[in-house]
DNA sequence: CCTAATTGCTATAGCGACTAGAGGTTCAAG
DNA sequence: CTTGAACCTCTAGTCGCTATAGCAATTAGG
């Protein structure tokens, strides 16, 4: 299972091309040894720290999260304490975000059921973004709490 | 409530100075006339603009939808059915991204639960990192799906 | 063995939606 | 009239990629 070119990894390890070399870039991947003619060439540890990566970004974990646990994982004498402390901040971060998002989808929901389908003039969904007092008001007091995202 | 200044027009509408100067320079929002010393003097009807872009910005709209919402809400004959249509595609990506958050959420649960708080080798961190076999296998299998964000 | 298609390489720029900093100017209060 | 806060422009940085251009290497078929 040794040797594998970029794009056999990426496929095995279900990350693209471009993101490995940029991960090798920024020094989140050990970069590989390189055939004669300069191409690269990973072996099954490369594969297992890339779905690592995988994985965590999956969870939502940053790159620099990911970074420390990666680095914990390679002393495994050492108590799991910090790795336990950066999971649940990452939970408590998800948990913060699903309640934001909570409260934009309901807002979105009373936007959309109140919408009367006629002209933009009585349009619940243009009045409701033009004065906030028309929401229920419990949505994202902070912005940085709402979304955004892909 | 005319001659506005950036500051005092950031604090009324809940955006930040930087945040208006940069939602003038790519044509979010009008720009304004200047004193004579070449300060920004806004009035209520950009404050009006800000805030419908700030709520529609916490509801997690795209800038680019909500200009489409602006022009709509400049033509209040036409029918709202295209305003209802961005509203209910937002709708649709909230939930979508709840989902992934929810899945998220309950295998950094598990995680955490699990976690034995011994050393990092018989930690359950980093093992379920390591190994996705470990997971309840439920979560987002597109990462795009998963989160990010501030 | 040769060629063509595919895959790989580097380097740079762009995405969205801001945020931060440098270095200078204007304004308003006292 | 002075002082200091608020303003100005411009550039670069954030995060985690993604896309493009212009090449070179590899591999599969004939």
């Amino acid at each position: 299972m040794t040797d594998l070119s970029i794009g056999r990894l990426a496929t095995l390890s279900g990350v693209k091309v471009p993101t490995i070399r940029y991960y090798e870039s920024i020094g989140m991947l050990d970069a590989p040894p390189r055939s004669p003619g300069g191409q690269r060439r990973y072996d099954d540890d490369h594969l297992e720290q890339l779905r690592f990566i995988r994985h965590g970004r999956e969870l939502g974990f940053g790159l620099d999260d990911l970074r420390a646990l990666q680095d914990l994982s390679a002393r495994p004498d050492r108590p799991c304490e910090e790795a336990d402390g950066i999971a649940r901040k990452q939970l408590a971060e998800v948990e913060r975000r699903i309640a934001g998002l909570e409260a934009v989808r309901r807002e979105l929901e009373r936007m959309v059921e109140r919408c009367s389908h006629g002209v933009v003039d009585e349009c619940r969904v243009i009045q409701t973004l033009s004065d906030h007092h028309l929401c229920a008001g419990d949505h994202a007091p902070d912005h940085q709490t709402a979304l955004r995202d892909t």
